[in-house]
DNA sequence: AATGAATGAGAATTCATTCAT
DNA sequence: AATGAATGAATTCTCATTCAT
């Protein structure tokens, strides 16, 4: 079953989200990842410059569906700041419930690459730290909480559910996820 | 030039948790390991049995450390639980300020290799997060927190500080890190 | 450099003989046979498993060769058993004789390896045996003979020839080879 | 159990037969070999200069008490010329069903060393061959026969018989063996 | 653009041998 | 002589990448 022509770029992406979960970057083949875009593997070539670069483009990817929609929410300023808090994290949530695939790949891979390649994707993480930082003392933080380091807090946490909402064996629904980190980040919230 | 069996096993074993810290496991090269444990490179299997061996025993150090420190926590019972639950994240904390190049292997490959091995490094997750939920219970969590779910969000908010902190370029100390994870704790867990 | 798929399957193949025969097994490097058989080393991995796998196909190719040709004697139910004999005997010296080196891969490893493997090449040689065996009956063996022992006699004896053959200093040709084991055949059947 | 000093040689040496003739000379480990010998691995150096010169050693014992034994042979010119043919067989029976890993060593390594060495051990054989050649030939050959080759059929026949016989599965023993090249060799030699 | 056979650099691992004790 | 930890050269096999078709 060939690819329509034109499909294939995102065949191979899909396909390299899938692989790269299943069996990290560093033990997926890419040929592999080829024989499951359903192309040749010479194909993944003509497409992307690396096995690297294609996981590069993932996080492209992830980062501006994610920024994309973080920015929507940040033109709200009608909003209450509580709310929007609510829904930026909803929106990370939403990002990652599509594809538990790439969940794997972001909790599994994203910091160490991240680190190593120092550059858009670094810069994507602290747009959208700072994002995160400034929504939370929006929200107004609770008493002796310094917001440059609470978004890390709050950032680890979330990341922690996505990783265990990715396991296939996890006990807890989304929506209960999602309720637990509400309820978290309304204690850190509440006036003193 | 023969060298005389100071520890070998232990001086392998730091220049593995370095070089895995610095390239990660995949790039990591048993040649570089020991050479930068000062042995030859056939030394190494003389002591593991493979390069996965490696980081297998890391783990297992790192984890029988931390459990039996939290373990002899766990029998302070004349404690107040809310002053448990803050010596276990001082436990936590002292592991890997240590050693931040532990840190950085712990926060970029631990949970990758806890999943695909599948055997005792999973156990002591597992034992470790029943701790941590128990002693989140005992202190009481807000109203409407599942102590099952909110394990996950402590830990990853308190991973996420490690991960920051093991970064040379990290803007605050480990005291602001800590004080910031208390202040979170407190909120969550302040008798509304 | 790349060169077309002529047939690389066969070169290696053929390759692999000459250097098992000139090396032994045991030393005969991969990159050698790639160098011989004018391919790249990964090449080798495209046609064959591993090197104990070039070994297994030489002997299933070797045996698959020689059983064809004996199991066509064997429907000439027309020609005296004697002949019959003579004729087998022909056929597994032509094998070899077109092939030096793979009589010396034949003599210097098929029997260590048959033995580690017991698998298909066992079979082969056994049926082989069997073959050898009821041949020999048929054409009556001498008062006292017992066929289910005479059959590795006769082998033992075939087989140090095409030994003795395959070794560029031996003295004697083919021809004379092949005329003393028919005199022995006769002497071992002659009605007395 | 330490052995007695002065037995070490000859420990090292039996143990090399037995490791040697379970895995073959190329993957028979040193430190095995050392073990089962009841020794340190290094020792095997005090007494031998590397592991091909144990297998070196092993071949000259062999042949040393084979050309001894049949050296006395040739000097019973009492004997009639048949029955030295008999008891020269018997002699190199002998020597192998004392020790059935001698002979597993012998059928499967001596050739190819021996080809490889081209020292000493091609002229034992040559002189084993040379006795044999002028045993049969004394005991009188069919007609036809060429003792210069019917040599070594007959010795290709009996290292059959000691190959299949090594086999702990090998369903003839030893004296059925015997009777049957005695069979043999009757047939050779009887006057046409 | 598409293909997939061919390439060859690279790395983990082994193990005969050495040598400080 | 005896030991066995230490050595490092050597080799198999892998796989990202290329390129002739």
């Amino acid at each position: 079953m060939r690819q329509k022509s034109g499909d294939k770029h995102t065949a191979i992406l899909q396909a390299a989200v899938k692989v790269f979960a299943d069996q990290g970057f560093a033990e997926a083949k890419v040929a592999r990842i080829a024989r499951v875009a359903g192309v040749a593997t010479g194909s993944v070539y003509n497409y992307f410059d690396s096995k690297e670069a294609l996981l590069h483009s993932i996080f492209q990817n992830m980062w501006s569906h994610i920024l994309d929609a973080l920015s929507q929410l940040a033109e709200q300023q009608d909003v209450p700041s509580t709310q929007r808090l609510e829904r930026m994290v909803d929106a990370v949530f939403a990002r990652f419930s599509d594809d538990t695939n790439l969940a794997r790949v972001f909790v599994n891979e994203q910091s160490f690459w991240m680190h190593r390649w120092e550059g858009d994707l670094a810069d994507h993480f602290r747009t959208f730290m700072d994002l995160l930082g400034r929504t939370l003392e929006d929200a107004g933080l609770c008493k002796g909480m310094d917001g440059s380091i609470q978004r890390y807090l709050v950032f680890g946490a979330v990341r922690q559910l996505i990783h265990q909402w990715a396991d296939p064996a996890c006990p807890f629904t989304k929506e209960e996820a999602r309720t637990q980190i509400l309820h978290m980040l309304r204690c850190m919230t509440s006036k003193e």
